[in-house]
DNA sequence: GTCCATTATAGCAGATTCGTATAGTCGTCC
DNA sequence: GGACGACTATACGAATCTGCTATAATGGAC
């Protein structure tokens, strides 16, 4: 059974002429005649009685013709779709993520993603940075971004690094600096992320370094709570420039000297190519973690 | 989009290499590697990625292959529908019926008609015969059967004529007797089909040629609740053999002379061929009534 | 009887399909 | 590192299929 035997079917059935039929197939009319006879011949059925000169569809014709019509519209369904993943309307994303930017940044970013994609499917894992590494090698993602340092390298990795900023309130004394140091931060109630973060252990070192007293106030897992704590006066901290900024408004944002690194990484499974359709998301999240 | 495209497609995601899928569908490697070339050329999609002289699926054949096989599903469906319909497996059944025939005959037969016909569908519509009569010329109908006479001629009509029969409970005294006229009915409780009724009329003539006295005490609209007011001994009564056969268990059968014909026919609508499934169960029909 | 609309058949050119032969690529085993 | 095995890609030719034009055949309308 070929596909234009049902096409040429289905025009005749609903055009009820071979001439007509012809014509809206764009073909000639012994085109459609043949290819109905072979239809038959094929099928063993008698789907048109020949009464002078005009077809007249059998019963069995029009029970025929609902499955031919529905065959012919999943064929074209699947073509439609293809086009459809070709120009990336069609396709779905599965993404971990660590929860900083699981909460305001990739959100945003897939919401816009998807503005133009009508069928796309979005999943997002959160999952704090080590797990989020474990589960890049289970390869059920098509996408993973989390923080360094990583323990196992990966392969495909894309690396993004930031010098914290310090955030404060306002009002706060020491907003009306343009720089901040540790020497500024002496004894300042201080929100830190947690011990066993870089973070912490580069923030240890960058104040003993200079001889000032590190005065840590609170410990946080993300820097999502560090922002809030900040926010309601507990005290001062630090914070990536990017990826927390949406957290930071109503806070004064300065540069903190010596650097503190932030760095976090695109991961992509190994075993398989990604699809288009993370290649496309990736580019617009790279633009973003690159602003 | 050709269907070959899409069966060396589908052969080759379900068993990895393009070599087992030509050994899967019967034909050469090189076979696949043109089709799902030239599907990926049709397509714009790259189904499979070439790493070392291997094929790896790329996310997008993924989601591509869902549709795919869909639509195959669908193709093959049509296919098997098509044998099914030649087979007489599958197609359905519109009869319009008058009562008597509808509530045991017709169902008997039908059932019988559906034991190997898995996919039949049936439907019956029970009017009375003026009213059957009018509904063959609606064409919604493959088959019907009702009494004579008709009131248009229609083409298509197979008669059958039946001899009544004088039904009387087993117990009555004229049971013994081999054959019943009008004279043994002298003054006899009766029960008769309706005075519009053609039964009616010939009964009437009978008696009044055979000067017996007709002692009608009940009139019906149908042979069926005739039967079973004589059942119940109401009076005695006449049927046809066969239609009304089931009805009769339990009483004593006997030759009615004169003879009083009742008369049904099988209409098929004009304007439109009777599909096989019609024509099969019509002979089915036929040979029950011929009975 | 002629005209008109329709379907069917024949013959041909081009496209498609699918086989064989063969080359290329990569991993593995010695 | 070289031979082997498993796999895919390309080239080419034969057979088939497709779909065209030309034309015959049929039957209804006037």
């Amino acid at each position: 059974m070929r596909l234009r035997q049902l096409e040429c079917f289905r025009a005749l059935m609903l055009h009820g002429t071979m001439t007509r039929a012809a014509e809206l197939l764009g073909m000639s009319q012994p085109g459609i005649s043949t290819m109905i006879a072979g239809l038959e011949h094929e099928t063993g059925l008698t789907l048109f009685l020949r009464r002078g000169g005009r077809l007249q569809p059998t019963p069995e014709a029009k029970l025929f013709y609902v499955e031919a019509a529905r065959a012919l519209e999943a064929v074209e369904n699947a073509s439609r779709v293809a086009a459809e993943i070709r120009s990336g309307r069609r396709g779905h994303l599965a993404i971990a993520a660590y929860p900083s930017i699981s909460i305001k940044l990739l959100p945003r970013l897939l919401s816009q993603f998807a503005r133009d994609r009508p069928e796309l499917q979005v999943k997002i894992i959160t999952r704090n940075s080590a797990t989020v590494r474990e589960l890049v090698s289970t390869q059920q993602f098509d996408l993973a971004v989390a923080e360094l340092p990583l323990d196992y390298p990966t392969s495909h990795m894309e690396v993004f690094s930031y010098d914290c900023m310090c955030m404060l309130p306002h009002a706060h004394p020491l907003a009306k600096l343009k720089q901040i140091t540790p020497d500024d931060l002496d004894g300042v109630p201080f929100v830190t992320l947690f011990r066993g973060d870089p973070i912490y252990q580069q923030l240890a070192s960058a104040f003993s370094e200079y001889g000032a007293r590190w005065n840590v106030v609170a410990e946080t897992e993300f820097f999502s709570t560090a922002c809030q704590l900040v926010a309601e006066g507990r005290g001062v901290g630090i914070v990536d420039p990017v990826v927390s900024k949406p957290f930071t408004e109503g806070l004064a944002i300065r540069p903190f000297r010596p650097r503190i690194q932030y760095q976090i990484a695109i991961l992509s499974p190994t075993h398989e190519a990604p699809s288009q359709m993370a290649q496309d998301f990736v580019k617009l999240l790279r633009r973003a973690l690159r602003a």
